[in-house]
DNA sequence: ACCTGAACACCGTTCAAGT
DNA sequence: ACCTGAACACCGTTCAAGT
């Protein structure tokens, strides 16, 4: 029992969460001091009590939301639990599609900053666990890192709004969309939008990081092609 | 000779080049309506005339930037070419930073503008020239793309304004940053920083491109490993 | 057809003043 | 210590008016 509870007292915690709540409906343009003064019932003096800007409150909830994501039971070969954790994040990032371009954002904003060396690291153990030669761990992690948040911003992207049947709808007519593109130009566009019709976007997402968990493994052995 | 030549007639074009400029010298917030208008000697009106809203002016000048990307001479294995579509964009997005979160901002608002087909048009035909089945075209484009994307992204933002001294100096501290780091929580940070101190950009970036094309081509056989 | 420039609604942020 | 709310500078966008 803390000392008031009469009117739920405003904490950083339901700041976050009132933002992620915000960010979750209505994408980045629906977070605004203005709606979060009014979900919160308060004036932007009080959250500027808690929080020193919006950057550092978009930097939250991020945090915040990935940090869930990240926090996941792995049992199983180094592998496998790759496979979890990249799956996590993929759904988290189908769930709550601002978080792609902030994770850009935060990114270019300062490289290492809370989130990311939380990603590397997770994957990073797995990926020094596969037994390959420590001089491969960074380029293999971040080239895992790099696919996993581009292929779920994309999936976020088509998410978004539709729900499963609008979803299906949309793809149907992106892929007609490419089979009528001048073959000249695009050719390749055209050859893979059966593919895009009939994927299933998780399926298809885990079948890229084993693709990329087989050229880890795969080194530069008889089946790789070496550079000079 | 066209009938006013006095004043540089406005143009699109004119606007789409001056907004790249300012985005190259102050990033993303560089670019305002009123900057805009200053440096052409012109008020918001007579720009709106030739371009829709910002986030379209934002998109010409995606486009533009990203095209004069693409358009390199390829001449070699696929394998050759696509490292050189790839470096192209990597040493593309290093010179314009602003457009690694604006490609994942377009990407978002429509999956499929104009930008991202282009690109995956031309990884994607020297993937299909690889000579692995079809089915596995899209999952490796995609792969080969995202990468691209993220590792680009990162780079430009260590790179931004820092010149060769600042970013080595940089480069240095964060190497030591980790070393210092709890090594309960973040063993594997910890075991990278000699490397991230002393790597090279681009050389790292094309390992990587490597490691996504073994994995491509070394398809399910003895050195892939398979999933159930 | 192309441009001007004042005006509008909205944004993030500040700060003297309250309790 | 924590909150109020008016005020400020700035933003993208509009539109009647000019040429």
């Amino acid at each position: 029992m803390a000392p008031r509870t009469r009117a739920e007292a405003l904490s950083r915690e339901r700041i976050v969460e009132a933002a992620v709540e915000l960010l979750d409906a209505d994408g980045e343009s629906g977070l605004t001091f203005r709606t979060l003064t009014e979900r919160l019932t308060t004036g932007p003096g009080a959250i500027y009590w808690h929080v020193a800007n919006k950057a550092e409150l978009l930097d939250a909830a991020t945090d915040s939301v990935v940090s869930n994501a990240l926090a996941v039971e792995t049992t199983g070969s180094p592998q496998d639990e790759i496979r979890t954790l990249a799956l996590g994040l993929f759904d988290a990032i189908a769930r709550h599609p601002w978080l792609s371009p902030q994770l850009a954002v935060q990114l270019s904003r300062s490289p290492w900053g809370s989130v990311t060396p939380r990603i590397f690291e997770d994957i990073g153990q797995r990926v020094s666990a596969l037994g390959v030669p420590e001089a491969t761990w960074f380029t293999a992690t971040s080239a895992l890192a790099h696919y996993i948040f581009g292929a779920a911003g994309q999936n976020a992207a088509n998410v978004r709004v539709l729900d499963d049947v609008d979803r299906a709808e949309f793809l149907h007519a992106a892929a007609n969309a490419w089979e009528e593109l001048d073959s000249d130009e695009y050719p390749f566009m055209k050859s893979i939008a059966g593919q895009v019709r009939e994927h299933d976007d998780r399926e298809q997402f885990l079948t890229g990081v084993d693709l990329i968990l087989t050229g880890i493994t795969a080194d530069a052995g008889p089946c790789g092609s070496s550079r000079p």
